[in-house]
DNA sequence: TCCCAGGCCATGT
DNA sequence: ACATGGCATGGG
């Protein structure tokens, strides 16, 4: 079964997802247990196909339409000040308000941004897809003809018990980090972690941020991505090198001119909330970071 | 060759 | 508080 969506850009946070060949439209992952083919057509429509009973159809495109956060108006995520006060990054963001900022699996979430730190996005894609390979069961699917297989996110239990140098093979050799991400899968499976509880949309971005920041390997950055991509946190606002760039270009923050102490990371994060709508801080800034990254830095990647 | 990539951490002042 | 270096590798 298929379903169109308009207004989805898919882009910008998907290391959970894989390209099935370079320069395709089609990628695929596995959402919630389901398999799941995405077809962008444009850069404001998908075509999502998905593997099960047609009797369920309305719950399937009820999930996938939360997935997707077809909820939130994208055109509200800046307003009415933002473009008078910003005409030329107001301009250049109007093929961008495909971008949906998807809700993810925040173990999932929390694993893949944990190989996010300072190495580029194909390395990062990379990391994760070798992770799913080497430790997530396989689901084999049929697709126009073609048999494909798929791999789940590993469990917590399978990385929990992984050995730590084994497992630095996907971590680009990084050990520091192949240990980390076995440590935080052990929190996991133990309860030390418990990231259904961090749900709670009560919870204060700050407390939210510090509870994550107790594991090792996640910064205040990692912290709010996993709030952001993973909890559905849209107010959260993670703050990396190209954030840091355009507050500084687009915005003239001079407080991004200096380093990213933690100091500095807490005074950007204000500051962004003085020109972004608070509620959707980090909504509007990640279609700023797409926007900036492709733009600006013409980086190819995603 | 050098610098930068969706950072984090330990160490020295 | 802030600066610096290590971690690791690939691409511009």
């Amino acid at each position: 079964m298929a379903v169109n969506i308009h207004w989805a850009l898919f882009s910008g946070q998907s290391f959970l997802w894989e390209q099935f060949d370079i320069d395709s439209n089609y990628y695929s992952s596995i959402v919630d247990g389901m398999p799941l083919i995405i077809r962008q057509l444009t850069s404001y429509k998908i075509e999502v196909y998905y593997y099960t009973d047609s009797i369920i159809d309305h719950y399937i495109n009820g999930f996938i339409k939360r997935y997707l956060s077809i909820d939130i108006d994208n055109h509200s995520v800046f307003t009415d000040n933002f473009h008078s006060l910003y005409p030329e990054v107001s301009a250049r963001l109007k093929e961008y308000y495909g971008l949906r900022v998807i809700r993810q699996n925040p173990y999932e979430t929390m694993i893949s941004f944990m190989c996010a730190q300072g190495i580029g996005m194909h390395l990062i894609r990379r990391q994760v897809l070798m992770l799913r390979n080497t430790y997530g069961e396989k689901i084999p699917i049929t697709f126009s003809g073609k048999e494909i297989i798929l791999h789940k996110f590993p469990t917590p239990e399978s990385l929990a018990a992984a050995d730590p140098l084994k497992l630095s093979i996907c971590t680009n050799n990084n050990r520091e980090r192949a240990k980390n991400i076995v440590l935080a899968a052990r929190a996991v499976v133990e309860g030390r972690i418990n990231l259904v509880d961090l749900r709670d949309p009560e919870i204060p971005l700050d407390v939210l941020r510090t509870t994550l920041c107790k594991n090792r390997g996640i910064g205040f950055k990692i912290a709010d991505c996993i709030a952001l991509f993973g909890l559905g946190r849209f107010d959260a606002f993670p703050i990396d090198t190209h954030v840091k760039q355009y507050m500084g270009e687009w915005f003239k923050s001079t407080t991004a001119l200096r380093n990213l102490t933690p100091t500095t990371y807490l005074l950007l994060d204000a500051e962004a909330r003085t020109f972004l709508n608070p509620k959707l801080a980090g909504y509007g800034g990640h279609i700023l970071f797409h926007c900036w990254r492709k733009e600006i830095k013409k980086l190819r990647s995603f």
